[in-house]
RNA sequence: GAGCCGCUAGCUCAAGUGGCAGAGCAACGGCCUUUUAAGCCGUUGGUUCCAGGUUCGAGUCCUGGGCGGCUCACCA
């Protein structure tokens, strides 16, 4: 046996079984904290009178040690919890030679511990605390990454998010501003009257979006069930029933590749609102976006992968075909043609397959020669229709539909559009999409008669949206992969 | 799925054209009462991702496989 990491974890458990064998329990059941790290920290960041610290009185504070330095019969680490980080002071005089030499000095860096004492500051004039008692609440039995490098592997990283939010600050502070996107997304919903519903994860009939489904089964009903891609045409149901404004956040799955941009699993809000039109949505979009980041980073202007990005509203507003035209410099003749689209984007080396119809081929050419350009925040808007099945046509044009998406650091972030509420121009354009599939489009919609059925009882006037969580939270945390920014990516498990 | 790149100690990284596999941190033993990447002395630690092959000799070259990253392709 060497001393790998066997012997590492061997060395731990040595001294797991002589604090048992001196009567500490390594794995106590609770401990009672008087305030956390953060809150004593925040009090005294300012005071530096040595009185005024001791006439403070004792604190109780509980946290993992990250850092530990012997200096023989005086010790200091520090201990962080989630609120904070401080430096503790351990003194053999203080609290007695047994103590110190038995318990303290083997102590790992990565043990929970509860300490109590008062604060003093250091000649070096840090915030300390000067422990009189302390507990071991956890042992270590495996070595924590290096303090100074941090864990750089990625692919540790991901497969143990754990060491990551341990080892690195910036990966705990990425997931901290995605908890506060959330929570302002919720408040921001609700203070203009959204009520926040859940509707079905697992779908007999998977809809809302052109993608390929996970399925599932279930046993007792012996039914084959899909995992949602979209909750669209559950919640405008709902709107059917008369919740004029309503929203989910949560997952949903596409069974499709993985990229910087794609997870299978991905968090997306939702939100409808009776009696507004796709160009209210925008100045809805506006605002809660430029409050985001006002309220997660103070400032409207962030920075993402080196580039300043404004979020300041009002965005650049641009249609599909000016898109193509001036952002991409596609020939208006291509825009107006089929045919000539057709030559374009051959040229272009677009497959073959996906040259169907003529609004899918521009949308082909869009994300080629458009979205690589949107970098500053951007409402294309007044899509073809053959590729917005669920949206309302255009009032004077019907090859158009009322529908925008938002781009931001050349990512689509949002998708929008006044809903299509006639019942029977949706049945026509589910049989356009059944067409599809038959054609061999495994991400075309299916029929869903009930959807329909709903609408025909009545969906007023209604615009909906959905945005990309996770793509927002890279883009606020300057963040370039979509695994950077969900806690647990999917990954193939080890050792395949 | 295709192309390119990567995988070496628990962690972070080294090992010109094939020639004894190393350092720092961590760990272990010792010294040390104001350190903070503490310091000093000493010790230990390897299936070089896996399986084959070429070779006197492979971390290095070849083949196959695994996992990851990036690019491409697709949905947001």
């Amino acid at each position: 046996m060497g001393q790998g990491k066997e012997k590492i974890r061997e060395e731990l458990l040595k001294k797991l079984e002589a604090f048992r064998e001196l009567g500490i329990n390594p794995y106590p059941n609770r401990f009672k904290v008087s305030h956390t790290i953060g809150e004593v920290v925040e009090r005294f960041r300012e005071e530096t009178d040595t009185t005024a610290l001791k006439a403070a009185g004792e604190f109780t504070l509980a946290g993992r040690m990250t850092s530990l330095r012997l200096h023989g019969r005086i010790s200091f680490a520090h201990i962080r919890d989630y609120t904070g980080s401080i430096q503790i002071l351990m003194e053999q005089d203080v609290v007695g030679k047994d103590l110190y030499n038995r318990v303290f000095k083997k102590l790992d860096v990565g043990d929970f511990l509860g300490v109590k004492g008062a604060l003093f500051r250091t000649r070096t004039g840090e915030l300390t605390l000067h422990v009189q008692e302390v507990t071991l609440l956890s042992k270590v039995l495996r070595p924590l990454p290096e303090k100074w490098h941090g864990l750089r592997d990625v692919e540790l990283r991901y497969r143990q998010r754990y060491l990551d939010l341990i080892a690195n600050e910036t990966s705990r502070r990425v997931f901290l501003l995605r908890s506060k996107v959330i929570q302002g997304i919720r408040d921001f919903l609700m203070g203009k009257g959204f009520i926040e519903v859940e509707t079905p994860m697992m779908q007999p009939i998977p809809g809302g979006a052109a993608a390929k489904p996970f399925v599932t089964h279930h046993n007792a009903l012996d039914i084959d069930l899909y995992l949602r891609i979209a909750p669209e045409l559950y919640l405008k149901r709902l709107v059917v029933g008369g919740f004029d404004r309503v929203f989910e956040l949560g997952k949903c799955f596409r069974n499709e590749g993985i990229s910087t941009e794609h997870n299978p699993e991905f968090t997306m809000v939702e939100f409808y609102m009776a009696y507004a039109d796709y160009m209210e949505l925008m100045a809805l979009t506006e605002e809660l976006i430029s409050g985001l980041a006002r309220g997660t980073l103070g400032s409207e202007e962030i920075s993402y992968g080196g580039q300043v990005i404004d979020l300041k509203p009002p965005y650049r507003r641009i249609t599909f075909k000016d898109a193509l035209l001036k952002v991409g410099g596609v020939p208006a003749e291509v825009i107006e043609d089929e045919r000539n689209a057709r030559v374009y984007a051959r040229e272009m080396e677009i497959e073959e397959e996906k040259l169907t119809t003529h609004g899918k081929i521009l949308g082909e050419i869009f994300d080629k020669r458009v979205e690589p350009m949107l970098l500053q925040p951007t409402f294309v808007y007044d899509y073809p229709l053959d590729i917005s099945p669920l949206a309302k046509c255009k009032e004077g044009d019907p090859t158009l539909v009322e529908r925008f998406e938002l781009f931001i650091a050349c990512k689509e972030v949002a998708n929008a559009y006044t809903e299509l509420n006639d019942p029977l121009d949706q049945r026509k354009r589910f049989l356009a999409q059944i067409k599809e599939r038959a054609k061999g489009d495994e991400e075309a919609h299916r029929m869903d008669e009930d959807y329909v059925r709903a609408l025909e009882y009545g969906l007023p006037p209604t615009a909906g949206e959905g945005i990309g969580i996770d793509r927002l939270v890279m883009i606020l945390a300057d963040v370039p992969s979509i695994r950077d920014a969900i806690l647990f990516p999917t990954l193939r498990p080890e050792r395949g």
